[in-house]
DNA sequence: CTCCCGATAT
DNA sequence: ATATCAGGAG
């Protein structure tokens, strides 16, 4: 979609969702991670439940290693793919101890060579934690990008690729939540509330739902 | 491509 | 009953 159209659309979702702000509970780098990490395939609502009281108890990487598996699978039990997620954090939190000092790394490539992080993960720690611009690919993001039009894309990468062009460069934070926000309040996944939908009148998909 | 594999909405 | 939820690894 051209420059022009896109950023009609980013004004009506900008206006739309002026808060433009994650839905993740989290106070520092460590708690989006392990947050983010958590969050795959699970509502926000699910993953705030399990770190409200997860994050009294793990400050840091140095905390999460004192786990054995059982226990963090017993922690995190509530969210799908709790024993993947539990392997993958415990590894994640070793290998920060071992080459970060325990410290979030603030690049890309070291983020996506954590075990359980990728490009999309790590595109959400870069932009909500650190501030540097990256856009971040979820299910909402590809659903609500592609049937608005925005972009015409196959899977998220190719997604990313093409909003990077479009969206001002100082806006991707803010667009990748405004996307997400409406992925979850109107441009739903299974059955699109096409009629409120203050886009309607410029997306190819709209419809008109039988009910 | 498959597997992972709980909670929720429809 | 089934699709879907801030995906990633093998």
């Amino acid at each position: 979609m051209k420059k022009q159209a896109v950023s009609e659309a980013l004004e009506i979702l900008e206006a739309t969702y002026p808060s433009a702000e994650s839905e993740l509970d989290f106070t520092n780098s460590f708690e989006c991670l392990v947050a983010t990490m958590l969050s795959a395939q699970c509502t926000d609502q699910r993953v705030n439940l399990i770190t409200a009281t997860l994050f009294k108890e793990i400050k840091g990487p140095e905390d999460v290693v004192q786990l054995s598996e059982e226990e963090l699978q017993q922690k995190i039990r509530s969210c799908n793919y709790y024993k993947t997620k539990s392997k993958h954090l415990l590894a994640a939190c070793q290998q920060l101890l071992a080459q970060h000092n325990g410290f979030i790394p603030n690049n890309r490539e070291a983020l996506m060579a954590l075990p359980g992080v990728g490009r999309k993960t790590a595109n959400v720690v870069l932009s909500n934690a650190f501030g540097v611009p990256a856009l971040a690919v979820d299910t909402h993001v590809f659903r609500v990008s592609n049937r608005l039009g925005l972009v015409r894309a196959g899977d998220p990468l190719e997604t990313e690729q093409q909003l990077m062009k479009t969206v001002p460069r100082d806006k991707w934070s803010a667009a990748h939540h405004w996307l997400i926000l409406h992925g979850r309040r109107v441009c739903h996944a299974r059955k699109p509330n096409c009629i409120s939908c203050p886009l309607n009148h410029l997306c190819p998909t709209f419809t008109v739902s039988k009910q």
